[in-house]
DNA sequence: CGACGGGACGC
DNA sequence: CGACGGGACGC
């Protein structure tokens, strides 16, 4: 091991291993015992530090958290992230640190956090990948490097989850053959934010993208040789004109849908609390692939509401959303919820704190063969 | 003799 | 908007 330089001996451990400090932005009258109580059912907290004022001795609001493996503040960060620690308090944040040497204050992405690198068996086929690792988390999708000639397997893939937490179990858990370490991004130049109202107002989706010619199959695998490349900061996906949609915060309908309604060619918004955790879940169908990419484009990343980056990605099961609405009808079971609501969107007041009643919008002619099957 | 260690995405 | 203390080092 190297020595890390002798002018902060402590420093060598701060961010080791990486990604396991939080960073978190509370108010100002939070303090080190209340954050440790709701911290601590995460993992082995090894330090946490209060930022305060020099001279006033005041909180600053700003505190860090350090676990022992990056899976706990992981999973801090998703579970915490939009919460409040106490009554009359604002939503805190929570993000995994910068690691101490960074000049950069910018957050760290969930994009440079949910992406594992793996050698494997050439033998390996991408579905043999997906096997090895979905006991992870969900896998987004896996792809293996190959010989563009040959298409021969180098040995080397690249593992998408879901959450930022799957990817570090994965990395800290998988047998060590792997050699998983977390994927640089692809793009470091290109962002996936969403680019502001003056540079997109001027154009339409249409004439951003080319629509792709008719599938054969709705969600079939296109050729991505056909689109911009700089709309999608992850190629390598199968787009479809379904998108998931994944919050932190706990989101109802009408936000939801108005904020995709922005997008011309919006079908249906689906939204779905997760009854295990403060995740919402949406599914957003648009009428052509044109405008799914467009919105996807323009809504991963975005914070809505401010401070909650919603996940968009796109939702290519193969199928025409059955399964889908299975599991939510298994989960409305599970839920206990005995009515399911269609029309218009249901007016409700976006509730950042507090219990927020669990709320499932699905259309009842898409259901009701499921529930006679 | 016989298999360690290596490692990056069609822009 | 919201980013970096404390403590003492084993040859």
């Amino acid at each position: 091991m190297e020595e890390s330089g002798g002018f902060r001996p402590l420093a060598g451990n701060l961010d080791d291993p990486p990604n396991s400090r939080v960073f978190l932005v509370v108010s100002k009258t939070q303090t080190e015992d209340t954050i440790r109580e709701k911290f601590a059912e995460f993992g082995d907290i090894q330090d946490i530090w209060v930022v305060k004022d020099r001279h006033t001795k005041e909180s600053k609001g700003i505190a860090f958290v350090k676990y022992a493996r990056s899976s706990q503040a992981c999973r801090a960060m998703e579970e915490m992230h939009g919460r409040c620690l106490s009554d009359n308090t604002k939503p805190i944040k929570v993000f995994i640190a910068q690691s101490r040497g960074s000049t950069s204050h910018k957050e760290v992405e969930d994009e440079e956090l949910t992406r594992i690198f793996v050698m494997i068996p050439k033998s390996y086929t991408e579905e043999d990948v997906k096997d090895k690792f979905k006991e992870y988390g969900e896998v987004e999708y896996c792809s293996i490097i190959k010989n563009k000639t040959t298409g021969e397997s180098k040995g080397l893939a690249y593992v998408r989850f879901q959450k930022p937490s799957h990817a570090a179990m994965a990395i800290e858990n998988c047998d060590r053959s792997y050699k998983a370490i977390l994927a640089e991004p692809r793009n470091k130049g290109a962002s996936f934010e969403p680019s502001d109202y003056h540079s997109s107002s001027s154009r339409q989706p249409e004439a951003l993208l080319h629509e792709p010619p008719a599938p054969l199959y709705p969600y079939e695998q296109y050729d991505y040789s056909l689109y911009d490349k700089a709309s999608d900061a992850r190629n390598q996906e199968n787009v479809s004109k379904r998108l998931t949609v994944v919050s932190r915060v706990p989101l109802v309908q009408d936000q939801l849908y108005n904020l995709f309604d922005l997008i011309p060619g919006l079908e249906y918004c689906d939204i779905q609390r997760d009854m295990y955790s403060a995740f919402s879940h949406a599914v957003v169908q648009y009428q052509n692939i044109s405008s799914a990419i467009y919105a996807k484009f323009k809504l991963h990343g975005f914070e809505y509401p401010p401070g909650n980056r919603l996940g968009v990605t796109y939702l290519s099961d193969g199928g025409d959303g059955t399964e889908l609405l299975k599991k939510m009808a298994s989960n409305m079971v599970a839920a206990q919820v005995n009515s399911i609501v269609w029309g218009p969107q249901v007016s409700q007041q976006y509730a950042p704190t507090g219990p927020v009643s669990i709320f499932i919008h699905v259309s009842l002619d898409i259901v009701k063969p499921l529930l006679s099957a």
